[in-house]
DNA sequence: ATACTAATATCA
DNA sequence: GATATTAGTATG
């Protein structure tokens, strides 16, 4: 080789969202190393794109490089997450940072290619596959205890092995952890790895107890919320083999597990899987691209799955295993705790039995709506709740800024509309507290809740009987199991109705569905609905796939996804005219392009989150090639584009 | 007029 | 992301 040669490549910084810079080194080196640059007065870790001609300007050399690489996998979906979700290649494949490989830069997809070039390996491919079998060997023997199935689990096992994607559709309590493990089981039988996703691995530590039954070390749980030495050993025990299955939130999906062969993704329907900082993926459609590229299985699971997996991957149903006991619901009105909820709970509360209570976020906007039919009052434009601002004595839609008169009586029924009181868990413990006397109440939010010994020991006190009811939001739908519920109450749901997006009825449905699930295994249970359209609910109760086919057409119908694009571009800043000239301005140069339509635009919901002033501007299209290809024609400096987005605030 | 702070641009 | 640069603002 000659030393005097100089090699110039193109490079990403990474934890950066700087543009790919070029520097030059007198080594030949493989696309994914990952170098050291020097950058201004300091040195930054880098990831080697490609070689490039000596170019004009004056280069840098390269300080050093390290055996850490990325595999052209991971470079390859690293480049579609920076196109499709609109970051720098450097925020996509940071991505992967904690995770990437070390040892010989000679990934399995990259290894004909580079053996064409004629680089030799330091580790040969067959000594590693020796290793791998020689762990297999080691504790395949021991353990692999696996679940007994029944038949209609066995069945639902089979159809998956036989198809690349599958959505596994079941109930609460028929069993689809016992398939998920028999699918990690049999990977492991042919030597490969797994990633089990759910929505807040901090939250389900019941899932961790049963994955190490079977798995012991093999497995091991991923969540941000790990000690940095604690994710290190884990890294390591990737690395050397012992690890095997990963199971975490979003972010395990960026492990970088050898031979994998399978990608379950538990509550696939959840919104916690789309991230809501750049680059905004969703790790459900990520999982799939990835599944996909790697030649593995992915495997999406929900009681309520999403409207879009329903229609795009192939169904495979579970019944429930046991014989449901009828549960008994009850749909009251009202927007607030209000005398039957006190009354049902005092009921629960005196027979010794316990209770859980669901109560939304509330934003810190208000829609009207009507306490008689439960309708959001919407938008003629835009078919969106129109919000209400009390300073103003006005409506407005965020879509459009249409605007008029706050109205006196529902354009539905005739029924005087009412503005509602703003509720936080707080005030809810509160008033139960101060009506029913004993009643211990666990407060069960992102508030309260923020380690997972405060989890753990909330979940202890509720179980040994210490507290009586379970009061929170969003958190009590996911995941738990609350065995000794008879009584569920969830408020809010017309809230969710009234956010108008056109996901909101999803939404609302699922919460309901998933609540109600939580009491599933109790001998006998009561749900308490509070909604202004019961209607609405009553007509899928027990029947959530009936629910998703009627979803499903209105969605055709009004032409949004999954039967069309959608992405949503967010304006912030803190002089409220520059908010409202760049929104303009993008809007107009949108509007050349004839194959997308701008939906509307104007003030986002929150109109100002730390100080800054938010406008958004919401775009669809038929196709997402034209919808992306728009997008990537404006000045991404001052705006944040959002391709997929399941939140409107 | 000067000294500081906050926004902005750029990095090879 | 970190930093050099510029714009913006307070201070005497």
């Amino acid at each position: 080789m000659n030393k005097n040669k100089i090699y110039y490549y193109k490079i990403a910084l990474l934890k950066s969202s700087a543009p790919n810079l070029t520097y030059y080194t007198n080594q030949i080196l493989t696309t994914g190393t990952i170098i050291i640059v020097p950058l201004k007065t300091t040195t930054k870790q880098a990831i080697i794109i490609s070689e490039v001609d000596k170019p004009e300007f004056d280069t840098a050399k390269i300080v050093s490089v390290s055996d850490k690489y990325y595999t052209s996998t991971q470079m390859e979906i690293a480049k579609f997450i920076s196109e499709y979700y609109f970051s720098s290649f450097s925020e996509a494949i940071s991505l992967f940072l904690p995770y990437c490989r070390s040892g010989c830069p000679l990934p399995d997809d990259n290894l004909q290619k580079e053996v064409k070039v004629g680089l030799k390996s330091p580790l040969p491919k067959n000594d590693l596959h020796k290793e791998l079998s020689n762990i297999e060997d080691k504790n395949v023997g021991e353990r692999i205890p696996r679940p007994t199935l029944t038949s209609s689990q066995q069945q639902a096992y089979q159809s998956i092995l036989k198809q690349d994607k599958s959505l596994l559709f079941g109930v609460t309590g028929s069993g689809k952890t016992e398939i998920f493990i028999s699918l990690m089981v049999k990977m492991l039988e042919e030597g490969k790895s797994s990633i089990f996703l759910m929505p807040e691995i901090s939250l389900t530590p019941q899932m961790e107890k049963r994955l190490k039954v079977y798995f012991g070390d093999r497995v091991a749980m991923w969540h941000s919320k790990l000690t940095k030495k604690k994710k290190e050993s884990i890294l390591k025990a990737i690395e050397s083999g012992e690890v095997r299955i990963v199971a975490g939130a979003r972010s395990a999906l960026f492990v970088s597990l050898e031979n994998l062969g399978l990608i379950i993704v538990d509550e696939e329907h959840d919104d916690s899987y789309k991230a809501m900082t750049r680059p905004r993926y969703h790790a459900r459609d990520v999982a799939v691209l990835m599944a996909q590229k790697l030649g593995a299985k992915v495997l999406l699971a929900s009681a309520t799955p999403s409207m879009s997996s329903y229609y795009k991957y192939p169904v495979v149903k579970l019944e429930k295993a046991f014989v449901e006991v009828k549960k008994e619901y009850h749909f009251i009105s009202g927007d607030s705790i209000n005398r039957p909820i006190l009354k049902a709970l005092y009921k629960n509360y005196t027979a010794k039995e316990q209770s859980l209570l669901f109560l939304p976020t509330r934003g810190n906007f208000k829609y009207l709506y009507c306490e008689s039919c439960g309708k959001t009052h919407l938008c003629p434009y835009c078919s969106v709740g129109m919000a209400l601002h009390r300073k103003y004595r006005h409506l407005k839609c965020h879509y459009c800024n249409y605007t008029e008169a706050i109205r006196d009586t529902c354009a539905h029924c005739g029924y005087m509309p009412l503005k509602s009181e703003r509720m936080g868990t707080v005030e809810a413990i509160e008033m139960i507290t101060e009506s029913i006397e004993g009643i211990q109440v666990e407060q069960f939010d992102r508030d309260s809740i923020t380690t997972a010994k405060k989890l753990r020991e909330a979940l202890e006190r509720f179980e040994s009987g210490e507290s009586h009811l379970l009061l929170g939001t969003q958190m009590l739908s996911k995941g738990h199991d609350y065995a000794g519920i008879t009584l569920s109450v969830i408020m809010g749901l017309d809230f969710i109705l009234g956010l108008g997006d056109y996901r909101s009825r999803e939404r609302a449905m699922s919460l309901l569905f998933q609540i109600a699930g939580r009491s599933g295994r109790a001998s006998q249970a009561a749900v308490f609905v509070q909604t202004g359209d019961a209607d609405f609910f009553k007509e899928y109760l027990g029947d959530y796939e009936r629910f998703i086919k009627d979803e499903l057409g209105f969605l055709e119908m009004a032409k949004y996804p999954p039967f069309s694009s959608l992405a949503r571009i967010l304006i912030a800043h803190k002089d409220e005219s520059k908010a409202g000239k760049i929104t303009l301005d993008t809007v107009t140069k949108l509007k050349a392009f004839v194959d997308i339509e701008i939906v509307g635009s104007g003030k986002a919901p929150i109109e100002r989150i730390a100080n800054k002033f938010r406008f958004h501007i919401l775009l669809k299209s038929k196709n997402r090639v034209p919808l992306l290809k728009a997008l990537h024609t404006v000045d991404c400096r001052e705006i944040e584009i959002d391709f997929d987005p399941v939140e409107f605030s």
